[in-house]
RNA sequence: GGAGAGGUGCCGGAGCGGUCGAACGGGUCGGUCUCGAAAACCGAAGUACGGGUAACCGUACCGUGGGUUCGAAUCCCACCCUCUCCGCCA
């Protein structure tokens, strides 16, 4: 959500903003709302005031004897209007609220310009990419060991599900529990073990809702399966008033992740690279305006130091306005690359959202020191998404004989073996 | 799911429909006292919105949303949540 004050100051430059987002202005019409509400505010709390002394001095008259009926009839009539021009405000303030909770947030200054993912910019390499000939992918791999079935998870689910079993199913539990105890024993996240379903005000406070309902599941007594714990992590400190010093908070958590895939029929069909349900293990902080830049390098590198142990090749991505998400301001994805696909793909997307999901959900602190309270600023990691991490992990480490050599930081959860199949 | 009780400020806990943003107690912060501390005493302190350069003024907020009333923390309705008992259940 934006600052209306903002808006408000500088109109002009919110609407630069947007344009980086390949947006049209919105600023005049929303300055039209913020008036129309201000000034029935005022007319309405113009009247509250009368009303208020109206009714004190009936109270004060009714104890004397006195007669009220002047007063009550003007009372009466100040009722009603109040009723209008409270219904004025609300309106006014209804299509305010409206206008704004459908722009995404401000991006960074530094952010690339650019409309889509083609003008994101590599920062970094890390490893030697496996040459791709000879190369297989990861559902060949898998359902040559036997052990990665697609046929029977669409019987049970439909497509873009995926059954795993024996040494898999314990690769990808082995990657969650290596991942999770980086992240707590060395990272100083704290894990959490959140609800999977949540309410409209926990959609909305991320950013989810209103815009993007398409893209969730519901259940029938209107919850949503989540699509990323960084909804439940993140609402966590909604509507709360923290002190400076618990921040900043830094949260870990594995969950599944549920999601639609409206709108991405045909793209990466094969395999388990897109799902509607998924492992992640996700990384989110809660932090002070200050501390938000230095805390989302810091989660990146939590994330990448992951891919490092684990003896992948990743780049990090800084994405371009175009490819930014709604509520994030900045954001560097990490791209993992896929010796059987030939290609870097996302593995994890780490996000400084600033103030944006805090305006949402009303989550502030107190500066230390200072008088008042501020929004805290808000960022969300992967670190990193587990079935991802599997692909990566088979298609990096196959072997010419059909195998795959366990990475050895995974082997502790995996009672000690070097290799499956 | 059924029956009952309840949701008030940082916490506990009052609150005949009018003078309640809210008694009282605890905690917190500042001060007095003290070599220092404790105790005691005095004082301060909610959040948001609107107006104002500012001091400040106004409005709203006692789970949420409606309603009754000249006036609602207080009365009525719906919903949410918590607790107790019963049923069901991993």
């Amino acid at each position: 959500m934006h600052d209306i004050r903002a808006i408000r100051a500088d109109p002009a430059a919110f609407d630069r903003a947007l344009a980086r987002r390949g947006l049209p202005p919105a600023s005049a019409d929303i300055l039209a709302h913020d008036e129309a509400r201000r000034a029935s505010l005022a007319a309405v709390q113009e009247r509250q005031a009368r009303r208020n002394a109206i009714a004190r001095e009936i109270g004060r008259a009714k104890r004397s004897g006195a007669d009220t009926s002047a007063l009550e009839a003007e009372a009466l009539t100040l009722r009603e209007e109040i009723a209008a021009l409270e219904a004025e405000a609300q309106a006014a303030e209804a299509r305010l609220t409206h206008a704004l909770e459908r722009l995404p947030n401000r991006l960074d200054p530094e952010v690339p310009d650019g409309p889509d993912e083609s003008a994101n910019v590599v920062l970094h390499v890390h490893g030697t990419p496996r040459p791709a000939e000879g190369a297989r992918q990861h559902f060949e791999i898998g359902e040559a060991l036997g052990l990665m079935d697609f046929a029977r998870a669409a019987k049970l689910s439909g497509s873009r599900f995926a059954v795993l079993s024996g040494a898999l199913a314990r690769l990808e539990r082995a990657l969650a529990e290596f991942m999770l105890e980086r992240h707590t024993q060395a990272n100083g996240y704290t894990e959490v073990s959140p609800p999977l379903l949540v309410n409209d005000a926990a959609m909305y406070g991320t950013g989810q809702l209103p815009k993007f309902a398409e893209d969730l599941f519901r259940t029938t007594d209107g919850r949503w399966l989540v699509p990323t714990a960084e909804v439940p992590l993140t609402n966590l400190v909604a509507g709360e008033i923290l002190e400076a010093a618990a921040l900043p908070m830094r949260l870990t958590a594995l969950t599944p992740c549920f999601r639609a895939e409206a709108g991405s029929a045909g793209r990466d069909v094969r395999g388990m690279l897109r799902q509607h349900q998924f492992w992640k293990v996700e990384l989110v902080s809660i932090t002070t305006p200050e501390q938000s830049e230095a805390e989302h390098e810091r989660m990146t590198r939590c994330a990448e130091g992951i891919l490092t142990e684990l003896g992948l090749a990743w780049r990090r991505v800084f994405l371009c306005g175009g490819d930014t998400g709604f509520a994030s301001a900045r954001t560097y994805d990490l791209e993992v690359w896929l010796p059987g696909q030939g290609a870097w793909r996302e593995i994890s997307s780490c996000s400084n959202c600033r103030d944006f999901q805090a305006r949402r959900m009303n989550a502030r602190y107190r500066p230390a020191g200072g008088k008042g309270t501020e929004f805290v600023h808000t960022l969300n990691g992967s670190g990193v998404a587990v079935g991802r991490a599997l692909i990566a992990v088979l298609e990096t480490f196959q072997n010419a004989d059909g195998s795959v050599t366990v990475p050895e930081v995974l082997r502790p959860w995996m009672g000690g073996a070097e290799r499956i199949g």
